[in-house]
DNA sequence: ATGATCATGTCCGAAAACGGCCAGACGCCG
DNA sequence: CGGCGTCTGGCCGTTTTCGGACATGATCAT
């Protein structure tokens, strides 16, 4: 069936993990792409090239990382089934810095065995950065894995770190 | 996905064959479906009933009812595979009040060896009736199989039969 | 005549495979 | 002991794969 009135918009976004490619249908934001990530087709024919939609995800982006935000206030719409929405949605409650598992992200969400499936719908995220999904990290401490690949999961833990630990700093 | 922008519409006209529900995407006829027709789910939550994108289909399908119309003039826009479509594109050309085996049909696509896949493709035909699939028998002279039931397919044959026959006795 | 075989595109259900997991059981080593 | 790596079995949703089933008909062996 072809749509022809469903448009895909784009544009594409500097940042210090690589350009990234924002994707929204117009109202809200539905995807985040980033270089060589897994899951993704990257811009399909057909997108539209707009920077219209973007100009506050693109400074809420930028605030972020220069360490000058904590959480995103942007109207998301990312599709999934019934699952991977209700985990990408429990994904915006972790806090800023902070680390949780797969396990204990599972109970949350009302299943607790399922932690397994968890980390699937975790590495379908179409969002990544703005829903957190970097936050989620293995029993043991472990990376475990990022569709990103795990550099740059390090790279955002490690920004969301050091930008309390500065903070904590300016208190004293 | 859930797509806010594409709408079906829909609006139900009584005929001798039951009351068929027509469907439109607001600029072409997409369906029309027959009570019991198999492959089909009946009017779907969402859909919007509007009698106005039906008033010419309406029209022509009471004068074919009639025996005062033998072929239809309308917009159509039914969705399906590749093959499918090109099917449907075929029967269109199936004259009123005559009979084609699917072999032959096949053939006309220049895919002789596909009549099977020919019966499956009509059998998923959207738009009965105005799509005359209803003309297509077996080699052999069966009716073989109506996705709206054998005795419909009995009665349009019939309808069109007589039809030509009236005509011819007047011509007298 | 009658029946088995094969070709063709699509759909549907079942089954299996595949992950960004985790807890528990061991073995190893200081 | 206590800490740490490894292996194993189980659990979950999603994706992929696969085998039939069809609105048939030409062909070939019984």
């Amino acid at each position: 069936m072809v749509d022809r009135s469903a448009v895909t918009y784009f544009d594409v976004c500097p940042s210090p993990v690589g350009d990234l490619v924002l994707m929204s249908d117009g109202r809200a934001l539905t995807g985040l792409m980033m270089p060589n990530q897994r899951h993704t087709q990257g811009v399909q024919p057909g997108w539209v090239r707009e920077p219209g939609p973007f100009v506050e995800a693109r400074s809420q982006l930028g605030q972020y990382f220069a360490g000058e935000r904590t959480g995103f206030e942007l109207e998301l719409a990312p599709t999934g089934t019934p699952f991977q929405v209700e985990v990408w949605r429990t994904l915006r409650d972790i806090p800023y810095g902070t680390t949780i598992n797969y396990g204990e992200l599972a109970k949350r969400i009302g299943n607790a065995k399922a932690s397994r499936a968890v980390g699937s719908a975790n590495g379908r995220n179409p969002i990544g950065i703005i829903v957190p999904c970097h936050r989620v990290i293995g029993a043991n401490g472990s990376l475990v894995g990022y569709g990103g690949g795990l550099e740059r999961k390090k790279t955002l833990l490690a920004l969301e770190r050091d930008t309390l630990a500065k903070r904590g700093e300016r208190l004293v």
